[in-house]
Order: C-alpha cells, then sequence, then structure tokens
RNA sequence: GCCAGCGUAGCUCAACGGUAGAGCACAGCUUUUGUAAAGCUGGGGUUGUGGGUUCGAAUCCCUCCGCUGGCUCCA
C-alpha cells in the first residue's frame, strides 16, 4: 500500500501521539547473528541484508539496535532519550527512492520531514521555502517573458523569447569579449556528426542511452545531433598541422548541444535536452598545461563574482577507482588528477574531492551552485583530458622536431547557458541588474500631453543603446508606475509638464523608489557608466526614498 | 525510466456526479490623469489526450502526453 501526501497529516497525528506518550528509547547491542535471527522473524529483509552487508564489508561483530516501545529498529543512532524530547515537527513530502540508491532494486517509500526546537522556528522555516519558491525561475521566466517550454517542440527544449534572449546575448557578448582577450578564437560547427565520430570519441556506444537516436541518412552513413562540441573542435585541431610555436590553440564556440536526459529529470531551464555550452577547447603541450587550468579556473571565479554568485563550492571530480567506465592509462589519470590538484591548492579554491565525479576522459574542477530550494548544480567546469588527444591520435612538432601529444582542456565558465540564466533568474529574483535587464529604462509619460516628449527621450536612450520602452498605454501614472514595477525594470522616468518644459525627467529606481528629477543628458550618462561596470557602480546608489 | 501528486480561459485559481465561474490580462467606450491598480461594456473554454462507467463526467476508472517533488542518471 503505497504512501502519499495525504496520509501525511494523519501520520502526523499518530507522531504527536507518540510524542506525547513520552516513550523512553533504549539502545541495545546484539551480536549481528541474534540480531539478523530477530530482523528475519519480524520480516524485515531489508534489515538483514543490511547486516550481512555491514558484517561482510565492516567486519561488525555486533551491531546496535534501538528499542522503543514494541517497535525495534537497526539504526548506527544515536536516538533521542525518549519520545517526548520531539518539539516541533512537520512532515512535507514522500518520495520513492530505490533501497540502496540502485535503479536495479525495488522502490520503497521515503518520507521526508523536519523538525526544530520551537514550532516559531518551524514556522519560520516552512516560510523561508514558500518565499524561495517565488524566485523559482520556471515562475519567474513565465512572468517576466522571459522563455518558453512549448510542448508542441518538446520537452527539455526551451524556446527564449526576446526578453530572455536579450539576456542571453548579453552574457556572450560579455563572454566573448573577454576571450578575445585571452586568446581564444572563435569557431562555429554544425549540429550533428557521423556516428564514427563519436565512436573514436568513446561518446558512442557508451552514452548511447543519452543520446538522440542516429539518423541514418544513406546507406550506412548514420548521424547524431552533437552532445559534446569537443569532436567538432578535434578535427578543427587536425585541419592544420600544428608546432609548439602555435599552441596553446583555444576554440572557443557557443555550442549548441542535445542530450537524451530522463524524463524525469528534466526541470526548467537548469536541466533540458537542448542547451548551449560556453565551450572552449585548449590544445597545449604539458609545459602549458597548469597555466593554461589555472587561468581557467580564475576566469571561471571571475564570472561567478561578476553576476554575485558567490555562494559556490568546487569540486574536484576523480575517477572511482572500482569502475571501468573511463578510458585511458592509469598514468595519464594520474598525471592529470595531479595538475588539477595543483591549481586548485595554488589558487587556494576550498574544494572537495570526490571520486566517481569525473568525466570519462578525464578528472575535472566544477563549480556548484544552489537554486531556489537549496539543489546543488554544476555550473562552470574544467576537464583535463589526456585521453581524446590519444584516441584522435592528435600531434604537434616539438622543439626537437619531433610529434609530441598535446593534452586537451574542455572549458566552460557558464556551463551552460540555459542553465546559468535559470540561476541568475532565481539569484536576482528577476530583479536583473541594469546591463543584463531585458527593459533598462521604462518611459512613463503622466498623460498624452507629455507624449510627444516621451518620444524624444525614448530617442535619447535608444540612441545611448539603452534598452527603453514608452508606456502609451491610456492609465494613471500610478498603473504605470504599478505594471513596470512588476516587470522589476531597473529605472522609470516619469514626465509630466514640469518634465517637459526643462527637458528633465523624474528618475524612480527599483527598490529605491524616486531619486529626484535631473536633466536627461546627466542622468543618461549616469545610467551608461552604471550599464557597462556589470553593477560593480551604481548610479543613485544611495539616494534615499521619497 | 521509477514512486507519489497534479493538469479548468493568456495568467492565478474556484466549481469536486446535475447547464463551467472569478480576479488579472485582452478589446471598445468614458476619464487626460504626478510616483504601486480609474469606471463601464464586451470577447474568450470540446475542463491536456483517447477510451470506459453513468440517465448525466471537469468531477469516478483506465491509456497516453506533460508538469511538480524525490530516486536513478548527468559527457
Amino acid at each position: 500500500m503505497p504512501i502519499s501526501a495525504d496520509d501525511l497529516p494523519r501520520i502526523e497525528q499518530e507522531m504527536q501521539k507518540i510524542v506525547e506518550e513520552k516513550i523512553p528509547i533504549e539502545r541495545l547491542e546484539l551480536p549481528a547473528e541474534q540480531a539478523k535471527e530477530k530482523f528475519t522473524r519480524l520480516g524485515q529483509k531489508y534489515k538483514v541484508e543490511m547486516i550481512d552487508d555491514l558484517v561482510k564489508n565492516e567486519g561488525v561483530s555486533s551491531v546496535s539496535l534501538y528499542k522503543q516501545g514494541d517497535f525495534i529498529d537497526l539504526c548506527r543512532g544515536p536516538h533521542l532519550p525518549d519520545t517526548g524530547k520531539v518539539r516541533a515537527f512537520r512532515l512535507l513530502t514522500t518520495a520513492g527512492a530505490y533501497w540502496r540508491g540502485d535503479e536495479n532494486n525495488p522502490m520503497l517509500t521515503r518520507i521526508y520531514g523536519t523538525a526544530f526546537f520551537d514550532e516559531k522556528q518551524l514556522t519560520e522555516h516552512i516560510e523561508r521555502i514558500e518565499e524561495a519558491k517565488k524566485r523559482d525561475h520556471r515562475i519567474l521566466g513565465k512572468q517576466l517573458g522571459l522563455f518558453l517550454i512549448s510542448n508542441a517542440v518538446g520537452p527539455g527544449l526551451p524556446l527564449w523569447l526576446p526578453k530572455g534572449t536579450i539576456i542571453r546575448i548579453e552574457l556572450q557578448n560579455w563572454l566573448q569579449e573577454e576571450l578575445f582577450k585571452q586568446g581564444y578564437q572563435f569557431v562555429f560547427t554544425p549540429h550533428i556528426g557521423k556516428v564514427d565520430l563519436y565512436r573514436t570519441s568513446g561518446h558512442y556506444p557508451y552514452y548511447e542511452h543519452g543520446l538522440f537516436p542516429a539518423m541514418e541518412v544513406e546507406q550506412g552513413q548514420a548521424y547524431l545531433l552533437k552532445p559534446m562540441n569537443c569532436p567538432h573542435h578535434i578535427q578543427i585541431y587536425l585541419s592544420a598541422p600544428r608546432t609548439y610555436r602555435n599552441l596553446p590553440l583555444r576554440l572557443a564556440e557557443f555550442g549548441t548541444v542535445y542530450r537524451l536526459e530522463q524524463s524525469g529529470e528534466l526541470s526548467g531551464l537548469i536541466r533540458v535536452r537542448g542547451f548551449t555550452q560556453d565551450d572552449a577547447h585548449i590544445f597545449c603541450t604539458p609545459e602549458q598545461l597548469l597555466e593554461e587550468v589555472e587561468s581557467c579556473a580564475n576566469l571561471a571565479k571571475m564570472v561567478l563574482e561578476t553576476v554575485g554568485l558567490n555562494d559556490y563550492r568546487v569540486r574536484i571530480g576523480l575517477r572511482d577507482p572500482d569502475s571501468s567506465k573511463y578510458t585511458g592509462s592509469t598514468e595519464n589519470w594520474d598525471l592529470a588528477e595531479d595538475n588539477i590538484r595543483q591549481v586548485v591548492r595554488k589558487l587556494q579554491l576550498d574544494y572537495t574531492e570526490e571520486p566517481g565525479e569525473a568525466a570519462f576522459y578525464g578528472p575535472k574542477i566544477d563549480f556548484i551552485t544552489k537554486d531556489c530550494i537549496g539543489r546543488e548544480w554544476q555550473l562552470g567546469t574544467i576537464q583535463v583530458d589526456y585521453n581524446l588527444p590519444e584516441r584522435f591520435n592528435l600531434e604537434y612538432i616539438g622543439p626537437d622536431n619531433a610529434p609530441h601529444r598535446p593534452i586537451m582542456i574542455h572549458r566552460a565558465p557558464l556551463g551552460s547557458l540555459d542553465r546559468f540564466i535559470g540561476i541568475l533568474i532565481e539569484h536576482y529574483a528577476g530583479a536583473f541588474p541594469l546591463w543584463l535587464a531585458p527593459v533598462q529604462v521604462a518611459v512613463l509619460p503622466v498623460s498624452e500631453k507629455s507624449a510627444e516628449y516621451a518620444q524624444k527621450v525614448l530617442k535619447h536612450l535608444r540612441d545611448a543603446k539603452l534598452r527603453a520602452e514608452v508606456d502609451t498605454s491610456p492609465d494613471k501614472i500610478g498603473a504605470k508606475i504599478r505594471r513596470w514595477t512588476m516587470e522589476k525594470v531597473p529605472y522609470m522616468f516619469i514626465i509630466g509638464r514640469r518634465e517637459v518644459v526643462n527637458e528633465t525627467v523624474s528618475v524612480r529606481k527599483r527598490k529605491i523608489g524616486q531619486v529626484g528629477t535631473f536633466q536627461l543628458t546627466e542622468v543618461i550618462e549616469l545610467l551608461k557608466i552604471e550599464r557597462d561596470s556589470r553593477g560593480s557602480k551604481e548610479a543613485f546608489a544611495d539616494a534615499a526614498g521619497g
């Protein structure tokens, strides 16, 4: 009999009763054999399995049990001394979970709940969750008209609306500028490629379950939607002879890739089936590797800090020693893992090492952040790869006039533009800084009498490359302000008779309110500075309301 | 893919076996307005899809599609 969320109130009531009864909880330690017998008798096959595993894997001879009334449970503990010590709790949701996290095992029902020392803390916690949900990028994306996921096109395939597209373009321009400065070269490659290309790379058939099915075009000629850009970029590397003199070669592309994520995994912009990576592949010599990885890590850091995503963690993904899913030699892996460690240490990044989190061709540094309900997602990534150069037989001529094998770095500071913007929407709660805001200034004429001047103001703003719109609706000024407040525009220029006469605008800043009346040319200069500083300099930052 | 829940107008939601409704948005008219919602009128729905039960289904049952929260997966 499956448990659903509807059953939770009844379970809570029952729990409350047990709390009130103040049942003592008693710890006992039994030899594994006896405990096994007990649970076998109770028909608790999973507990029996646990005990067997504890004995086998951890060599324990006895296990701890907790007894509460006539209920007895296998648990490492510790437990409260009695059930009366439980204070404020609430059951939240139910979910299926595979036994021991293995999808080949049966699915059990898991009940999620939370507990606090008092009712007030519990209520506050629930309110915080509710508040956080209002930042959800799926809700804000709809409200603000940023993107759309249409079932007619397909699940997990976002369509970017004009306003969302502006955010993408701004991010791309910013990054492109930065990469040109750092010596990257941009390329453009097709969205499909022959299956054989991915056989060589090792993606196929290893990732076949995660690929859109191959398209057979001519007899024996099958193509795949590309799940990665690297094989394409490798072909560009191979298109000309390379020497140590023109390495590192840094090939960048905003490359759109397609991965057939499981249907239950899809989630707004954050987990999709088609997305655009701010991808690049760096081909370098062993001597150049550390410096290149370091500048990639610095770039990823800089990107996150610019948008104020300071609450991130760094993970080093290493291979799982017990798994055979990896390609390449042990020596190369050791080398690559060591390179990566050196860089994070040098940059003094706070990091954790996690075996089993590597890509199949190499270890990686991931930059991980959280969404509005606390789920962790990978944004930027840097991967050191000795293996694809081998699989594709990449070479360069060294100073000794002999061929050598380059090392590849796969890196994407934002990761996926789609996911990154999803996280950004939640981070800013839809209130984007001036440089990213789809509409930067709303020009609000008080009445039709100032409509003509409004058009003039609009022209000046647009000449300054500020994204502006005039609200020509017949509404009263209060209604217009409300509408654009809900649109979360950073600035409103309110213009009535007084402003028309003096060539001024009354400036209203998001979150602050009215900041005063200024010459049009003067405000535009201030806004240009704020926009070009990407948020580090803010006009009217210390202005009082009123 | 798996477990549970959900799917009603463009949006947010109501109706929960007896003729499908509200607010916002939209259109028209009146108002020409000074810093978070002017008034009136109007258009808009095969209740996600296909089937079933019933005199009668948005409502109950099944299929599929999609979404949500988890699990698994994540190059």
